[in-house]
DNA sequence: CCTTGACCCTGACGCTGCGTGAGGCTCTTA
DNA sequence: TAAGAGCCTCACGCAGCGTCAGGGTCAAGG
């Protein structure tokens, strides 16, 4: 029986584990040194060893000390279940993960097409990001994601551009009390339409997606504040007229 | 301009941060509300909703506080570098989960055909699964799960019993001193063998990998106290003879 | 024998992002 | 005016150590 008794740097470089680490187990009295010379240095006798990798091992696989010390001090331990466990909260843990990945993805590729960025700008891309993840289905996603590419970074600016004005001519139609079912306001209307024709490709799910999410977040927040209802509403009416007319 | 100002309690059923969080945010000066009244309550006006927005908007996406924080300061900032950043590091903890997810289902999977099993022996199961992912390639683990299920845990627990007893009559051998070239201990290399053949399935690759297995972790911990050098050096000379003579 | 340098000891704070009281004002409403 | 709901400011707790700080201990060399 060469029962070895090592100190703690000598087990610390023998087994990879820090000192501090060492410590910090025998503090919490998940391993505590077998013995101690009068000099209070902590010796480390075979058992501990052992039990030290028996440590690491359920280290290893997640568990945190707390779980170690109920299976070390064995109790009511079934490692079937526990493991399961474990497997469980990894799996919660990886889903967000995705989710926080495709979400990161997605930013990271419009943010490509854009270049030369600001604060406001990337937080509303981050905004806008996350509000279409949470209304429009991925297939919804995939496919305007295609559609973005195929119409192009400089016709989306474009459109942006466009929609500015437009918004523009219909607040100065509508502050001017023009009737909605009037001709110049009905020209504008077709314009409306056929803007949001274009994005959404004509994809019925994806208007409806759209529109719920108007409803839902209310048109400011939805809009990110280049719309207000009042106008909304205005140009609402018109497209109303425009279609019974149709 | 209805200059809005909601106490924190207000703001918090608004927008679904906890009145402790915003405290906090308040505490290491990310979002101090702009006015207070003379009770020292806390007032919240416009600007404070939008840049608790931004911040829940930053955080959405996985940026710690600081992050958040050198972003909304502005300073140098550049949110391409940032964003990709976040993801590389996202990324890393994504591999790291992988493998804790393999690590655990690979034991998940060996503790089905077990049941009522101590924990020696859980931890054993977690140490050999962990030495298997050193020292076997991905194609070899599956070669090997492939093997086990076709042999069936009974046949496993059943070799996993003559090998006791092979090494002990082995160890009997050696300590009575028998010539390893001598016929009864040829017979036992040659079971040992066949053993280990049945192992490896004939598979070179597998032979050499538990060979530097044996080799990097040294013959009791590779057999996890099965087996000492002593006889494990009696015996490969014992098979090295019956290769000679074969 | 004394000094030096490598180790060891015991505190104790730091980190992240809040949750959760404790003890004590303030505001509103009956 | 009393009660209940909200607000305030501390301040500890958590998980798992990293990292000093201040001070003994041990073996080797001068």
């Amino acid at each position: 029986m060469g029962s070895v008794a090592l100190k703690v740097g000598e087990l610390a470089s023998q087994t990879g584990v820090s000192v501090r680490t060492l410590h910090y187990y025998d503090e919490i009295g998940l391993l505590s040194p077998s013995r101690r010379t009068e000099t209070s240095y902590r010796l480390y006798g075979e058992e501990d060893v052992i039990r030290l990798q028996q440590i690491v091992s359920l280290r290893q696989i997640g568990f945190s000390l707390t779980q170690i010390r109920q299976c070390l001090e064995q109790s009511q331990f079934s490692p079937h279940q526990i493991v399961q466990l474990q497997l469980a909260r990894l799996k919660e843990q990886m889903t967000l993960q995705q989710q926080l990945h495709t979400r990161l993805e997605a930013i990271a590729k419009r943010l490509q097409s854009m270049e030369a960025i600001s604060i406001q700008e990337f937080i509303q891309l981050i905004e806008v990001t996350t509000m279409i993840e949470k209304y429009y289905t991925p297939e919804q996603q995939a496919y305007l994601n295609a559609r973005q590419e195929r119409l192009g970074a400089d016709r989306i600016r474009q459109a942006e551009a466009e929609w500015q004005t437009l918004i523009e001519q219909a607040r100065n139609a509508m502050t001017n009390n023009l009737d909605p079912t009037s001709e110049p306001v009905q020209v504008l209307a077709q314009r409306w339409l056929g803007l949001i024709q274009e994005f959404t490709g004509g994809n019925a799910g994806i208007a409806q997606s759209l529109q719920t999410m108007y409803q839902q977040e209310g048109t400011e927040t939805a809009s990110r504040g280049a719309l207000d209802a009042a106008v909304a509403d205005y140009m609402n009416r018109a497209i109303a007229a425009l279609k019974s007319s149709d």
